[in-house]
DNA sequence: CCCTGATTCGC
DNA sequence: GCGAATCAGG
């Protein structure tokens, strides 16, 4: 299908005239959807009909960010102080609870306390790990 | 189910 | 750029 000049002219006065999609595409010897197309290619607005969209059905869209889950709650404990504090029969009784030294149970405190290297006589584990 | 216009998508 | 296909409201 070619727009001529007239074609288009007589398509913008139809449709000025508030003929019907369908209508000038019938005088005009083209499918409505053409006639509509054009129509909205040329700008034309269409006064009736103001059905709005709601939305873009076929438009897969991808996620524009992926955010990450955040630390659950036994990776948070992992990093946790599990120094004990009071009693363990004691209602009270609690771990710690402060951050923790990566890769250790307790935090810098009572890794203190629990790692003191105490006056061992001979060579200890950790000089020699280390 | 018919009509309408609007938007998208393949050619 | 074109228009059928699709969508969406009347």
């Amino acid at each position: 299908m070619v727009w001529n000049d007239e074609r288009i002219e007589l398509l913008k006065s139809l449709w000025a005239e508030g003929l019907t999609t369908g209508e000038i595409g019938k005088q005009l010897g083209v499918s409505k959807n053409a006639v509509v197309g054009k129509a909205h290619r040329l700008g034309l607005k269409g006064r009736p009909s103001p059905i709005k969209r709601t939305k873009k059905p076929a438009k897969p869209e991808a996620p524009p960010k992926q955010v990450e889950p955040p630390p659950s709650l036994v990776d948070l404990a992992a990093h946790t102080c599990r120094w004990p504090i009071g009693d363990p029969r004691d209602a009270d009784f609690h771990f710690c609870g402060k951050p923790a030294l990566t890769g250790k149970p307790y935090c810098g405190e009572h890794a203190a306390i629990a790692y003191v290297t105490s006056g061992s006589k001979s060579s200890s584990r950790e000089e020699d790990a280390a």
